[in-house]
DNA sequence: GTAGAATGTAACTATTATTGTTGCATCTAT
DNA sequence: ATAGATGCAACAATAATAGTTACATTCTAC
């Protein structure tokens, strides 16, 4: 199991079209970066967008940000692009037996646990800017 | 994605085998609790012997712990039932363009925050030991 | 207002992981 | 030896991912 690469390619995306500031950044162009179908980055653009990270329009070529880098956290495209249910990184088997005591009440024990530990990562995320990821590429 | 219910799954077990001392928890009582095949609860148990978690041999009924429950924590079983590889929670798309300095570097960029934010989570399952969550089950 | 170029989106495929299942070999205690 | 358990290989059904084709929609430039 892992979390889609969607993620990393948005975050990718992202950080191109800031890095492009006078170019035009086509889904065909940054998918040439990325290396994979403009499908596959209209997509996640199309998520980015729905969730006001990026503009974009039908008809017209190239994405940008809608804000600055600085106030783009990671958290926040990792929700955009939907990765991971909200509270379900783990998932819990459904139906155990209700005639058992620890079937009945397994749920309810480990439940806080996971959801603690999937803030503590989501927390993580939060804590770093599109801004930080941009400084981390060398201008070459 | 979500991380596979076998981690749920393997909690449910242990919880199990330690509330059960005096009967046999074989894998056909553990799977009547759990509500799946024994196959599966035979996977897992498996995989819980491989880390030395539980006691369990060939031919003799019932699965055991090998340690005291406040000696197990749940990073422990996480790790036993392989559901997230070693640091690669998130998933990084492959040859991204190397003639491009976002394609070239993005890795790079990103591959530490991930594996903080994965480390975060992982720390809240050590904080947490098979004890606290037997005692999270009313004794009813 | 039309042509060209881009985005939006539906539909399909290939691949992979999960979960459940059957069948059978192996092992142990009685 | 036999009964009953575990270990394990093999297979099916399901679901998500990633890539691809095709085409409708939209806008800009002329």
């Amino acid at each position: 199991m892992n979390i889609s690469t969607r993620f990393a390619v948005a975050i990718h995306i992202c950080t191109l079209i800031d890095s492009n500031k006078e170019g035009k950044s086509t889904s065909e162009w940054i998918a040439g970066s990325v290396n994979t179908n403009p499908v596959v980055i209209r997509r996640i653009t199309g998520m980015l967008h729905k969730a006001g990270i990026v503009d974009v329009r039908p008809g017209v070529a190239g994405a940008t940000l809608a804000r600055s880098t600085a106030e783009i956290t990671l958290l926040q495209i990792y929700k955009a692009v939907n990765v991971v249910e909200e509270d379900s990184l783990f998932s819990v088997h459904e139906h155990p037996n209700p005639d058992c005591p620890v079937g009945k009440n397994i749920a309810g024990a480990i439940i806080p646990v996971f959801s603690l530990a999937q803030k503590a990562m989501e927390n993580v995320l939060q804590e770093v800017t599109l801004e930080q990821i941009v400084n981390g590429i060398p201008v070459s």
